[in-house]
RNA sequence: GGCUGGGUAGCUCAGCCGGUUAGAGCGAACGGCUCAUAACCGUUAGGUCGAGGGUUCGAGUCCCUCCCCAGCCA
């Protein structure tokens, strides 16, 4: 292995600074420790980079909002992540901040050198700009029709744009001819879809913000915060770029992007030998869920192509977390915060669930009972009982001393192949990122020696002592597998696996042990420890009971036990409901699940305008959260439509939509009275969040 | 609308280049055991492998058509 083999480097996506990190993001930062202390099991010097993505237009309104600067507001979101790694138990990481200020210098001199060298032009952007939140929308937030909208104007300003339609060909040839490069395959193949389909340049610069990098040759911009936010991964390698410009050989900045891209290592007119030891691109490994390969996968080589560096060796795109089939997202109030989870289970109940219930790749669908059946079965009843009852047995019958092996059987055999079948199993699937496989594997195992226990009976040792040689067998082999499952398991349940190795009586800390513990063994003679429970079973019906959930699932948004969220909840409405044995409803009232299928929200009105040749109806251009949707409101006889803009209310947000007019409708707007002259619409009586969930 | 990936036991999914009785986990039913965290172990559950057609000695596994779902893109 040389010097660079020994080396791993993983990054996470630098993290946005206007929410506290949730269940994705502590997804995300778990993996990469798992494949990190993997790393290091095997021999090799890990580095997990993560971070905060603190610039844009965005954060600076947020933290004037608060009446502070973008840096005071960034200042304090920042230690929530701090501490939420520290619960989640990642091991060692770096925080790059882009506030930073060398990381600003790397950017300008990054981007400087491929503006001269031509890549970077200037042209005029043009898009649909808010007239109050002082920024263009992306396309996907551009409403219907945005001429009518009050506060859009359709506006011109000059950009700076990076000339990715160069790098199109070569972009082709890289992803084809590397096709690990991105997992799982899926995600390749819509990379190359979008590269075939044709590759424009890209705008990188903005005018609308002074918050985030100036450009070094205009500092009336600055950079697209994804411009300045990718280069953290080699701000955080701890790459040396002044270092790297001197090996630059003057007028050698001829274009490469016909060329096809060759080793992934080699893709670099400079040398990375000149760079301090610390260095540690090009980057092993960037994780990121499934949002962002665009920028990672494609502009990301493309600019490091464009200056010289060497490009990344994977990328890892991973799914969403769902909750309870829904989307998870902030205008449902149902995200789920890691403590939420691990009140329940615990840190490696949580970091086990993460890692077994979903493949790489693929979504995965969270909810408090699937995580608590999760945690009793696989580490309360499966691994923690396994070693109580073994390690108890030991000490009953062996005062605790490991015997030797002494009458081998076929059963003892058979264990002892799917110990070693096992460690092979696991090793490849963490080799191959595949977590949920390779704890199936260890799992297996554990599962072979329960079996085995009760297979050879060994508490009939007490009634016939004439079995005493094949039972020492037994646990002499039983140590050995308990052993293997603590070492393999360690990089997902590190807290835990360390208990229990203090348990079986093992010196020192599994973070100090490398894959060639693999192959030694308890010795006879050896001691172990008095157990204790470790993973202590969590009753899922009385935590049911206590939420008054009643008997289906917790309550969306619910967290069991989060004193918030009951107070939020204010006792009312998901209490109510009945268990499922109760049927009989009489005709007079629905049932709380027809009442559930009227889904309220609570709506912003954006712009209001009246509808031609109709005069009842107001059209209604109403922010849900997400979007901004069309919602047709026969109130036009009791409200002007001037006085409507920027009020909330509250509206069916799963009406099947409907035309009328030759408008459609998204949506029905909550009002009270008409009859008797009177229309009041129905508002929040405090403003909140556009898209909160109503009942 | 274009591209990609899917539709397999009640649920979540494995099933590679086509080949003997279609598998696992969870759930359910029954049984066993008692060392253990009311844990653990075993047996059973009979699903027209989305629909239709085709190739083949033989198809869940290949080809065509259609239906449905998801993702990416426009």
């Amino acid at each position: 292995m040389s010097q660079h083999d020994k080396r791993f480097y993983v990054t996470t996506p630098i993290y946005y600074v206007n929410s506290k990190p949730h269940i994705g993001t502590s997804y995300t930062t778990i993996i990469a420790d798992i494949a990190c202390r993997h790393a290091r099991f095997m021999g090799r010097e890990a580095l997990l980079v993560t971070g905060s993505d603190e610039h844009s237009q965005n954060i600076a309104d947020l933290a004037a909002a608060r009446g502070l600067s973008p840096q005071q507001f960034c200042d304090e979101i920042v230690p929530s992540f701090r501490d939420t790694w520290a619960a989640v138990n990642i091991q060692s990481y770096e925080f790059h901040r882009t506030s930073d200020p060398r990381h600003h210098h790397l950017v300008r001199t990054f981007f400087n050198r491929i503006y001269q060298k031509g890549d970077i032009y200037k042209g005029s952007y043009s898009g649909w700009y808010h007239t109050s939140d002082n920024r263009f929308l992306d396309e996907d937030e551009v409403p219907e029709n945005p001429e009518s909208h009050p506060r859009l104007k359709h506006l011109t300003e000059e950009a700076y744009y990076f000339r990715l339609s160069r790098y199109q060909d070569w972009l082709l040839a890289l992803h084809e001819t590397h096709p690990g490069l991105i997992t799982p395959d899926s995600r390749r193949n819509e990379m190359l879809n979008r590269i075939r389909g044709g590759l424009k340049d890209i705008c990188i610069s903005r005018t609308s913000t002074d918050w985030g990098v100036k450009l070094p040759w205009d500092e009336q911009h600055v950079f697209y915060v994804w411009m300045d936010a990718l280069l953290t991964y080699v701000t955080g390698s701890g790459f040396d770029i002044d270092t790297y410009e001197k090996t630059f050989e003057p007028g050698n900045w001829a274009s490469r992007s016909s060329e096809a891209p060759g080793d992934l290592y080699s893709v670099t007119r400079a040398d990375l030998k000149s760079q301090p030891a610390q260095n540690r691109w090009p980057c092993d490994l960037h994780i990121m869920a499934k949002d962002i390969p665009w920028f990672h996968c494609i502009i990301f080589p493309a600019v490091l192509e464009s200056y010289g560096l060497a490009l990344p060796k994977q990328f890892l795109v991973h799914g969403y977390w769902d909750f309870e089939g829904e989307k998870m997202s902030k205008s449902l109030g149902n995200v789920v915060s890691p403590q939420d989870a691990m009140a329940l289970v615990g840190v490696d109940g949580l970091r086990y669930f993460l890692a077994r219930e979903v493949p790489l790749g693929l979504d995965g669908d969270f909810s408090h009972e699937r995580l608590v059946k999760r945690f009793n079965y696989d580490l309360a009843n499966d691994l923690g009982n396994l070693v109580h009852r073994t390690v108890s047995m030991l000490d009953q019958l062996f005062e605790g001393v490991v015997p030797d092996e002494l009458a081998v059987s076929d059963l003892d055999d058979a264990l002892e192949e799917r110990r070693k079948r096992s460690i092979h199993e696991a090793q490849a699937h963490f080799e191959n990122l595949q977590y949920s496989e390779a704890l199936q594997a260890i799992w297996e195992l554990i599962g072979e020696a329960n079996k085995y226990i009760d297979e050879k009976k060994p508490w009939e040792l007490k009634k016939k002592p004439e079995r005493r040689d094949e039972v020492s067998t037994v646990f002499n082999r039983l140590m050995q597998v308990l052993r293997t499952v603590l070492l393999l398991a360690y990089p997902v349940i590190p807290g835990a696996a360390n208990r229990f190795w203090g348990i079986l009586g093992l010196s020192g800390r599994l973070e100090d042990l490398q894959a060639d513990a693999l192959n030694e063994r308890i010795p006879a003679g050896h001691k172990a420890g008095s157990s204790e429970p470790v993973f202590m079973r969590v009753d899922w019906e009385k935590k049911l009971a206590e939420s008054g959930a009643g008997a289906g699932s917790a309550p969306a948004g619910a967290s069991l036990d989060s004193p918030k969220a009951k107070q939020g909840e204010g006792g009312s409405g998901p209490a109510a409901t009945p268990s499922r044995t109760e049927t009989a409803t009489p005709d007079a009232f629905i049932t709380i699940d027809d009442f559930a299928k009227v889904q309220l929200r609570v709506g912003e009105i954006r712009a209001a305008d009246k509808v031609e040749g109709a005069d009842k109806l107001l059209k209604l251009t109403v922010f849900d959260g997400e979007r901004e949707r069309t919602i047709l409101a026969g109130i036009a006889m009791y409200y002007a439509p001037e006085s409507l803009v920027g009020k909330q209310i509250v509206f069916v947000a799963n009406l099947a939509p409907r035309k009328m007019r030759g408008l459609m409708s998204e949506g029905m707007v909550l009002a009270a009275g008409g009859d008797s002259g009177k229309l009041a619409l129905v508002s929040p009586e405090q403003p909140l969040d556009p898209g909160v969930v109503v009942r």
